[in-house]
DNA sequence: ACAATGACCGTCG
DNA sequence: GCGACGGCCATTG
């Protein structure tokens, strides 16, 4: 059930992911209640304001998604100390919430 | 109502 | 360790 209004609790939890943190579509879609609901996260992240840092949000592995502006976002996240690896992806062991 | 698509995830070879 | 396959839930043609 992630409609227009899912994009609320949705914000809810990116907010709550501390500054040099990472945190993966799954574990949202946990938190949400719906555990199988990862697609549907992007789905709604896609249609939600860009007002809400997104860039902590990665994909189970580290990859960093996001299409165009997956390039803009690895670099917030380096900027606020998210260390990334040599093939390009987050250190999830590190930095995952 | 059906089939295809997607800022994905977990399992199996 | 990596690539292939299916499943997941909702949106769209």
């Amino acid at each position: 059930a992630f409609n227009q209004s899912a994009s609320q609790p949705l914000c809810h939890v990116v907010r709550r992911v501390p500054k040099g943190r990472v945190i993966s579509y799954g574990e949202i879609a946990k938190i949400l209640g719906c555990p199988r609901a990862a697609r549907q996260v992007g789905w709604a992240m896609r249609q939600s304001p860009d007002d809400i840092p997104w860039q902590r949000v990665v994909k189970a592995d580290g990859a960093v998604a996001g299409g165009e502006h997956a390039e803009l976002r690895r670099a917030l996240l380096e900027a606020e100390g998210v260390g990334f690896l040599p093939d390009g992806r987050v250190d999830m062991k590190k930095y995952k919430l």
